[in-house]
This record gives C-alpha cells, sequence and structure tokens, in this order.
DNA sequence: ACATTTACATGATGGCCATCATATTTATTG
DNA sequence: CAATAAATATGATGGCCATCATGTAAATGT
C-alpha cells in the first residue's frame, strides 16, 4: 500500500540506518537486501523502489554512516581512548564506519569509494582541528598518522581470539599515539 | 585418476598458493572453490580430497600465508619504507596477507581467527627484533603501534579513489612512524 | 469524491555456489 | 602383475540471493 510522503522519507532513513549497522556487524556480502528490509519493518519488494540496486545502498549506506559520523570533534585524547577502547572494539554494529568497512570498500563500486574517499578526507581535517597547536605539516602528518594506527589497531584487535593480545593492541597503540601527539 | 604422493602435494601447496593470492585480490566471498581449483589447473570435484570445507580451505590458506611472510626481518626503516609504497598498496595479490585479509578475520571461523592470532604475534616479534635499541617497554609499544599505522595506512589507502590522498596516506605514515622510532 | 499515482507486498525467476555422488584412471603394494 | 586404494574428473542437487513482475490499497491532486 502506499504511504504518505514524510512515511516513505522515515522508511528510507531506516532502511539505511539499519543496513548501515547490519553492514558494520556483518559485511556487506554477509548481509541480503531481503535481511536489511525485514530489520528495517518492510518486505523485500519495496527495495527497488529506494534504490537501483544493492550496489546502490551500499554505496548511499556509505555516504550516510559517514556522513552521520563526527567523532573525534572535542578533545583528541578522549577521542582516542574511546576509540581505542573494548568497548568500542567490541561493537562493530555501533562502532565507526571507517574501521568496520574501510578494508571492504577496494571490492566495492566506483560510488561506494567515492563515498570512502571523502569520509577520509573529513576526519583527517577533523582529527587535524583537534590536534594540540603545532606546526600546520607536523600536525597534518600526526592526523594521518594517528588515525592511520587508531583504524588499523581496532581492525587488527577484532581480528584476533586472544583477548589479552587484543587488549594490548588497543592500549598499546593509544599509549603510542599519545605520548607522540600531546 | 590418481596421481603421486608427491604430485598430490604438490597441488595441495599449489591450491594454498593460489587461494592465498585470489583471497587477497578479491576477498574470501568473491573466490569459489571451483575458482580455485582451477587456477591451480585442477577441477573443483577434487577439492574435498584436500580440505573439508570452503572454511577450512581459509583457515589453511591463512596459517598458510602469514606463515610464509616473512617480511619485517631486516632493517626496520627499508621494511616500513617498502610497506608503505604504492607498489605495494596496488598489489594485494602478492602482498601482505594482514593488510589484505585482516579486517575479514571478523567473519571468520575460529579457526581463521587462531591462525590470524598466532601470525599476528610472530610479526610483532618480528618488528621488536628489527627495531632500534631502546628499553624492552617501549620498544613494544613501538612494534605494535608502528604495524598498527602500517596496516591502518595500506587498507585507507587502498580503500579510496583518489591517487594523491592515497600517496599522502602512505607517505605521511612512513614519516610519522619514522621520525618516531629511529 | 474520483481518478490517478505510487509505495509497498507477494510471489516468481535465474544464476551462482558449496557440497556431494559417482565414474575413471593411475599409483601403490604384495 | 594383479588387486586395491586413492586422487581427480564429471555431473548432480539444493539453497540462497539479487532482481523483476504484478497485485493492492492508500495518498494525492483536482
Amino acid at each position: 500500500m502506499k504511504v504518505s510522503r514524510e512515511q516513505m522519507a522515515e522508511n528510507r532513513r531506516r532502511i539505511l540506518d539499519v543496513a548501515s549497522r547490519l553492514f558494520k556487524d556483518k559485511g556487506f556480502d554477509a548481509v541480503s537486501v531481503a535481511e536489511v528490509m525485514k530489520a528495517a519493518g518492510l518486505t523485500h519488494g519495496g527495495f527497488y523502489g529506494h534504490f537501483n540496486s544493492k550496489d546502490d545502498l551500499v554505496a548511499q549506506t556509505l555516504a550516510h554512516s559517514l556522513a552521520a559520523d563526527s567523532a573525534g570533534d572535542g578533545d583528541f585524547s578522549a577521542f582516542v581512548r574511546s576509540y581505542l577502547a573494548p568497548r568500542h572494539r567490541d561493537n562493530p554494529a555501533n562502532g565507526c564506519p571507517t574501521a568496520g568497512l574501510a578494508a571492504a570498500i577496494r571490492h566495492q563500486t566506483p560510488a561506494a569509494q567515492a563515498a570512502m574517499t571523502e569520509g577520509l578526507r573529513t576526519q583527517i581535517a577533523r582529527i587535524e582541528k583537534a590536534l594540540p597547536e603545532r606546526g600546520s605539516d607536523d600536525k597534518r602528518r600526526a592526523a594521518i598518522g594517528s588515525w592511520a594506527a587508531m583504524v588499523g589497531a581496532v581492525i587488527l584487535a577484532r581480528a584476533i581470539d586472544d583477548h589479552e593480545l587484543s587488549d594490548e593492541i588497543l592500549e598499546q597503540t593509544r599509549a603510542w599515539i599519545d605520548t607522540r601527539v600531546s
């Protein structure tokens, strides 16, 4: 049945939100269109009224979740601490889309890659701004280096089955960045 | 037809080699059992004579490729330079299995995760050994922090479609690590 | 109010893939 | 040199999934 314009807009938003969480949690391939729609409270048939294809959903979900993600706006040390925390490692669905999805972007469409590019640019700029004062070349270097280490550490920490080592990856990376940047 | 024992052992090795390259290049999901076997010069039917399942292949391929990978044994600065190079970024198939596969391990079996854990432990130890002399706590911290940054940087550099920014990610991360570690 | 549009539901369809069943052919062994 | 075992080939099978076709009912515009 037809629904109101606003209802449709809300449905679309819900699809994107739900897709973002599912993709981050299980990966692009392991999530079916039908699963996304069901989680959004709809049936699979309506999907193609909102998106041209699953690839289109992937690209739009990325743009959506990277734009919504404003992590790193405040104090940099606090940001690093919460990012490199077991709580974040253990909750990919609610966590950073870059940590959860960046490695998979390579196998996605150009539109998805463009969304990631834009997201990364924004994130680097955000960190540059949040960083303690220093020369601007140094600041950009520190922003990029720290962000690479943060993303890499969370990915590694999530990939292994030894809790102790996993915790250590997070903590040592945090300390390494911290002593360098403050 | 039956083949000699050594022929079979060689076939198995070829399957693992080929699977490693295909998985790193295209991801676990995008590579079919039949594709692996074909690339190894065999047909899909023989597969289950070598492995119990595709999951088993994934786990054994990981153990195989992580064990074979001895990158980082020599001079640390040189290692970082070659790791954070466009050439490495652009050749996932021949590149580091951690950079290529770590993020996907989260969705694989416990056996695969165990292989990754072992591989990571070995790699950290290798870097600790290669690092210039200093306190051993600092050394471990630098090994973990550097490795996280290296893996993260390659993943990010591969995820975006802007060559210039991608090159910059690699180079700034390299410089960031270098000034920190030498 | 009525006609029309349209968002979503239900229900195919075709393709790909992991896995299995069976056949074939050759190494191995005594 | 038989007889057997075993490695690979050929050829299903069943399931999942993206996508499409069509129905239905409610919202919108006049």
